[in-house]
DNA sequence: TTTATTTATTAAACTAGTTTAATGTTTTGA
DNA sequence: TCAAAACATTAAACTAGTTTAATAAATAAA
């Protein structure tokens, strides 16, 4: 059940097998359906979750409706609303399954309960903060400096795995650009090829 | 010369005041003249500083030679290429100081021996990191789903005395927009008014 | 199996933001 | 204190990306 998530933490940090158990156990597994969700705007996200199956996305929807894709994630990633998880303020986002999903959940309550009494967590979170974070600073810089277009290419060359589960209307949202204009830089890419 | 840097950990973490001083005591004092570089393009980021006076900007230029800003660091703020220092990968930023500035410095061998000497400071940079995250998320979700116009709004309105020290070069490579766009949308705010 | 729904594509009109270039103003530094 | 450099504004032509709408194809649901 969670030795995928064991796999996933040892590759961040090492742990005694007492401890990976003891932190391990403190989560929960849940089953979700495709096209329900874990969290909707206006909840205070209660939980942080690592994903054993399936798929999902973090999107937020703005003020004309349109959907802006965060990020995906698939076996092996975890998900949360770092926002609201940690400030306790109503999410901006929904997290949804694109398709049927299982998830290691842990309480906020109970991640507090490892970083007391579980040093090396805090090293673990510590350090995946900071991942993430590379990760998003350079999608920022990408985003304004590069056009939809290269944007797209190294998507496809990045996930390829992912890009075949996804529609062209989530890559789009997820790029920034609406499905009408990835279909035009599809097309151009495949002229061109 | 610590008082500003035991300030701002205070407000994140609680420490002895032994722990205070041994940690604050890795930091290294350093004047960066106005137009002087802290890290350039290419090079590793070696350390991680806390400004105690004046203000940088931290951009990357992409290949046409544009400029984006990824953020500023006033007084009270922490400065790094977070990508570069833990990966010891080259950076692709630059840190470069608007004004005459002081920053207190710890290398990455200090910061490893505060981590395994004083595990407080692990959560220190825990949370540290989380809130640098967030705030990088919100302004991810801005960029996707706002106009330049009102981003400009948001950010006269969250960072005013800021403002007043930046040139409208550096506020519009902030906001992913040339200077000529934002000239034109401030005589839009300015009729209105 | 049939119908309804979602998805992908195309076209055409449109708009937010860029590019280039010129002009005046402010700041800087020697 | 004077010349050079950096800055802000404006105009006009341009382009990357949007919007709306129509059509065909694929998927899901009944």
């Amino acid at each position: 059940m969670t030795t995928l998530l064991k796999q996933n933490i040892a590759s961040h940090i090492s742990l005694s097998d007492t401890e990976m158990e003891g932190f391990c156990n403190l989560f929960q597994h849940k089953t979700i359906q495709k096209k329900s969700f874990l969290l909707r705007e206006g909840e205070v996200c209660k939980f942080e979750g690592f994903v054993t199956k399936g798929l999902f996305r973090v999107y937020h929807i703005d003020k004309n409706g349109l959907e802006q894709i965060l990020y995906f994630a698939i076996e092996n990633w975890w998900i949360t609303d770092i926002d609201s998880f940690t400030n306790e303020s109503p999410s901006q986002l929904f997290i949804e399954a694109i398709e049927d999903s299982e998830v290691l959940v842990i309480s906020k309550k109970d991640k507090e309960f490892a970083y007391s009494n579980l040093p090396k967590i805090e090293k673990l979170f510590r350090v995946m903060t900071q991942k993430t974070h590379v990760a998003l600073q350079r999608r920022m810089i990408d985003n304004l400096s590069k056009t939809a277009e290269s944007r797209y290419i190294e998507f496809l060359e990045k996930y390829p795995k992912l890009v075949q589960r996804l529609s062209n209307i989530q890559i789009a949202a997820y790029l920034g650009i609406t499905n009408v204009f990835l279909s035009n830089i599809r097309k151009k890419i495949a002229v061109r090829k």
